[in-house]
DNA sequence: GTGCCGTGTCACAGTTTCGTGACATAAGGG
DNA sequence: CCCTTATGTCACGAAACTGTGACACGGCAC
């Protein structure tokens, strides 16, 4: 399954801006774009990307005290993007508690690299998650958020997900769920699923009555499949 | 802060390798040089270093090899170091596993602020302190201050937050907590957990009833995440 | 169209789970 | 031995969750 990151850009030129953007999200990334300081440091209060990449010229607070505001609250990862290659530069910013420093320009494929280089250092004792485009479920942490926002699903609906999805394109009979998420395994019928994948449904798909993630296999069962 | 580490140098041009060992031991590190990979992989498993630095061309087996070698045995952080800046040695370098890739010729002092960088990630995960906004667990002193002051926690709360630490991000049930902090492997139930977190809260949580910290995961355990 | 079957939807009450405070018991230091 | 502190247990209320049944709806065969 194709790890994806959740990435914050920060970059005030428009058009480099942009052109990462592009070239990250092709590379199977989810990101978010802004051009300020400021903005970036509410979005991470807010939200919580996995990987900050930081220019270091920026109107305002600059990118490498950006990074020491980050290191002061936690652990988050921070890539900084320059133009400048000075040494001195790379220094300071490294010691800023930044994880690397990259000079621009930067082919995309490289940039790729090093986020994931750096991502499997942070990542290493971290929880397994999975996305499907905006959907990502997180296995240790047993949350599931959609466009970064926290699903509240209870205990019985995030079980039944997780073992739709641990099956993606399968199709999963009633009594086979109703065995393996309710350890029902005398209970021959009951719209005790239905009823479930129902309240699944309301709270994951964009259009309950026109499921994207869980699809009704008639006379059978169900079946998760990402768009 | 002036960490020092036990680092393995691995480069075969005689001047390029005196040279670097030279500059870092002048920055405070300990440095062990070798010509060749099967040297450096034979005092990898002899003595263990804290970090390796590679240059790709080596004779023998390539730099990109033996870090493939290292990866294959534990997580021993290496920066790989090359002469060629080919945008396509760099990808392949990376995911070869190396948490850095640094272009000869390099500033002693910037490649010592790359070794550091990537140390300091190592080691957060395993250093004696950790914090969390205003929250500083100390765990070689085993001491927990908020803003500076410090919170008293009796010896099961504080082994109970450790534990809870050790995983930030993820649930952990009941039954794994009580097994690991209370060594009870057979009690199936008790609210013992329950009346412990229920007690750290008190001490950490700005407003228990409303954790930010440590938060309830309904039908699964507790979790610690940051705000 | 008509009837049938499978599924979607909803509300509600019974049940489970959790937080909390009170209290008993255990441990440890003086 | 006594006092303090730490730990475990219990009970209760509040909140959250779940199962259930009734009914609506829609596809499908005829």
């Amino acid at each position: 399954m194709c790890r994806v990151a959740g990435i914050l850009l920060v970059e005030d030129d428009p058009s480099v801006r942009t052109g990462l953007e592009l070239a990250l999200t092709r590379q199977g990334h989810s990101v978010t774009a802004f051009s300020t300081g400021e903005e970036a440091l509410d979005h991470i209060r807010a939200r919580r990307p996995e990987i900050v990449i930081l220019d270091v010229m920026l109107p305002g607070i600059d990118g490498v005290e950006v990074c020491r505001r980050i290191r002061r609250l936690d652990q988050l990862p921070v890539i900084l993007l320059t133009a400048r290659g000075d040494d001195l530069d790379v220094v300071v910013g490294l010691e800023a508690g930044a994880d690397d420093y990259v000079v621009k320009p930067v082919e995309p494929r490289v940039l790729d690299a090093r986020i994931r280089a750096v991502l499997r250092r942070v990542e290493s004792a971290s929880s397994d998650r999975i996305s499907f485009g905006d959907l990502v479920i997180d296995r240790g942490a047993l949350k599931v958020t959609q466009a970064g926002r926290e699903i509240h699903l209870t205990p019985t609906e995030l079980r039944l997900l997780l073992e739709l999805v641990r099956h993606p394109g399968q199709v999963l009979n009633r009594r086979y769920l109703l065995r393996v998420v309710w350890d029902h395994s005398h209970v021959a019928d009951s719209r005790l699923v239905d009823a479930c994948v129902q309240r699944v449904r309301a709270k994951i798909e964009p259009v309950p009555a026109e499921p994207v993630f869980i699809h009704t296999v008639r006379g059978f069962g169900y079946r998760f499949s990402p768009p």
